[in-house]
RNA sequence: GGGGGUGUAGCUCAGUUGGUUAGAGCGCCGGCCUGUCACGCCGGAGGUCGCGGGUUCGAGCCCCGUCACUCCCGCCA
């Protein structure tokens, strides 16, 4: 078992006088050149081999794992042979050679044991509905109710030290950058953008509520505001939303950046070398990006189906409308015929030209809710299957010239309006890298998304909505924004913002902005999307007072903590990261959260419950 | 709120077309074993087949409902 080395220091015995109350030296500590010494030890009885005449414990703290022997020359080998699996004993001994051919190569201690001379029970245990010993896979209640017995195991201990290793690579990076930690409150005020608050209800005003942070964003701002240029903190961030593998219910950490005076490339050039250093030192190896590359959201649509693409997947969509309209494949023809705003993209498929793999494919599509995905593949020579022989062979070559495609290869097809189909699109691509084993799993390829859209036509409410957060500068010369006509949707929908996002191996990092410092375009911003100036002071009235004394321009970004650890970690859910994880319905299975609380509390807090079907 | 998957021993899982007494490995208990490190060998205990209802001569298996866990959609400024 790989654990940390010790670096702890007991005192050491003299004369079997003075040794510390519980251990010597940690279970990873002792080597040959302590043979000979008498030692004590404490920790879990990891494994134990009880060959009668000779029983081996395997004993295992938080450093590491040392081979204790007793045998009935041993005072202690009655009370030895009654330990069981996790019971926590301290033991004393002797430090000695292990026997020619049965040193063990994978334990820092393996060319040691000790031999018992006296045996302590400081913990027993009973039985355990979970092994630490081994990987045997268990039920995720059975892991967090018992999770102080996971987090013994190997997996979950190297996990949470990573994290702890990682967070304070993060805190060393931004400090070293000029950057300051400040603590923002927890206890703040409701505000009805975005998801669910926590509420917290409050005693001294009767029917009144705090809540919990969604994110500090309106703090940090403020604290730009207040002049002190570079904010960042290991932010705990509270949602009342539904939970995700990559989406802990409830609770997560963002480390939380914002500065002053900064373009959107100067945030780039901040928190790039931090993410890349911070990769880069607990990738074990894995290539990191050098140079995020940056695309814009609309290409990103168009080439990748997605505004957070896995660029480890090879594959690179593109309009191929010109090879179909007026073909003789009549359904693309049809549907490029009635809408000129139609289209039809083509996702190559190298390595995928066998019939078998194309039809699986459309089986999938259908699965999907699809009509099916139409494909061309090309063998001896030529371009093969239905969708080939109506376009024919002319445009057929077309097509695979311009994908760069050969022998072998295949390519699907799907068409219609792309704001309808590029979601499947971007999946089918995924699924195709997967199926063809394009992906390269062991490297972390990061890119910038930029140029989000400002505004977005809400359907539901035929009216021009935020796309993302209000609090984004748009990318837009002063003046004209000032005059823009609320009734020109065309052009308010072209908008882009200074708004970013973060992206590595398809899992959203982070969104980040160049804020709207400026009250007047604030209110204009607003304005646009049918919000008057109330609405502004309702929802960040703080923040929009503190814009009318002087605000520096100021943007910044917010990491994803949690999900940073779990692709260091190669894992693929948060709970693998996280210490106490709730499950997915928002319960804590160990502490039993929530909970009911007394009516005396509640009538403290001028509560009565009103329960559904009661 | 909705959809998919899963639910059989403490755990991981098998269980044929609906047919006798529901199995294996790990764990647990007992015995044997002086060099193992996933120790080995022998024996044993342990089951409301998630729960409720139905079909059937007969249900772990089929049907309906329900609950739990999980993945996803909605939601996530």
């Amino acid at each position: 078992m790989t654990r940390v080395p010790s670096h702890v220091l007991y005192p050491r015995s003299v004369n079997g006088f003075s040794m510390h109350r519980y251990r010597t030296h940690s279970c990873g500590a002792l080597r040959a050149s302590d043979i000979g010494q008498t030692v004590r030890l404490s920790g879990w009885c990891h494994r134990i081999r009880d060959h009668g005449g000779v029983l081996f414990i395997d004993l295992r703290d938080h450093f590491g794992i040392t081979q204790v022997v007793a045998d009935p020359d041993s005072p202690a080998f009655k009370a030895a042979e009654q330990v069981r699996a996790e019971w926590v004993v301290r033991i004393d001994g002797k430090v000695r050679p292990r026997p020619i051919g049965t040193v063990n190569a994978e334990l820092a201690t393996g060319e040691v044991e000790v031999f018992i001379t006296e045996l302590e029970v400081l913990g027993p245990a009973g039985e355990l509905p979970l092994q630490v010993f081994g990987d045997q896979e268990y039920p995720e209640e059975t892991r967090l109710r018992y999770r102080f017995l996971d987090l013994r195991r190997e997996r979950l201990h190297r996990n949470i030290m990573l994290r702890g290793a990682v967070i304070d690579s993060l805190r060393n990076r931004m400090k070293s950058q000029g950057f300051f930690e400040f603590q923002t409150p927890i206890l703040t005020a409701s505000s009805p953008e975005g998801a669910r608050d926590y509420l917290v209800p409050s005693r001294v005003h009767p029917g009144k509520f705090y809540a919990l942070p969604q994110a500090p964003q309106q703090f940090k701002q403020l604290l730009m505001v207040a002049g002190f240029d570079r904010y960042f903190q290991i932010a705990p961030c509270f949602r009342d939303e539904d939970a995700r593998a990559d989406r802990s219910p409830g609770e997560f950490y963002q480390l939380d950046i914002e500065m002053s005076f900064v373009t959107q490339e100067d945030v780039f050039t901040a928190v790039e070398p931090v993410l890349k250093g911070v990769f880069e030192e607990f990738s074990d190896g894995k290539p990191v990006t050098q140079t995020f590359p940056k695309i814009r959201y609309a290409d990103a649509i168009r080439t990748y189906g997605t505004d957070k693409p896995d660029l480890r997947n090879p594959i690179k969509m593109q309009s191929v409308a010109d090879a179909f309209r007026e073909s003789g494949f009549k359904v693309f023809a049809r549907i490029l015929a009635d809408d000129p705003k139609a289209d039809v993209w083509a996702i190559p498929a190298p390595g995928g030209g066998s019939r078998a793999f194309c039809d699986r494919m459309n089986g999938w599509a259908q699965d999907q809710g699809q009509p099916g995905l139409g494909y061309i593949f090309w063998r001896e020579g030529a371009g093969a299957g239905p969708l080939a022989n109506n376009v024919g062979p002319e445009r057929t070559a077309m097509i695979a010239e311009r994908l760069g495609l050969h022998e072998g290869d295949a390519c699907f097809f799907v068409a219609g309006r792309p704001e309808k189909f590029y979601k499947f699109a971007g999946e089918a691509r995924s699924r195709i890298g997967k199926d063809l084993g394009l992906i390269e799993e062991n490297r972390f390829e990061f890119c910038w998304i930029t140029d989000f859209p400002m505004y977005e036509w809400n359907e539901d409410e035929k009216k021009i909505d935020f796309s993302h957060n209000p609090f984004s500068m748009p990318n837009f010369e002063h003046d004209a924004f000032m005059a823009l006509d609320p009734a020109d949707q065309d052009t308010i929908l072209s908008i882009t913002a200074f708004q970013y996002d973060i992206v590595c191996n398809g899992v959203e990092l982070s969104s980040g902005a160049i804020r709207n410092h400026r009250p007047d375009v604030m209110k204009k911003a607003f304005a646009i999307a049918g919000y008057g100036e109330e609405t502004i002071i309702e929802k960040f009235g703080g923040m929009y007072r503190a814009f009318q004394y002087g605000a520096p321009p100021h943007g910044g970004i917010a990491p994803g903590v949690d999900r940073i650890v779990m692709l260091l970690a190669g894992e693929s859910n948060l709970r693998e990261v996280v210490l106490f994880p709730m499950n997915q319905r928002c319960e804590d299975l160990l502490m039993g959260a929530p909970s009911s609380v007394t009516a005396k509390q509640l009538r403290e807090l001028h509560i009565r419950l009103n329960l559904p079907g009661a």
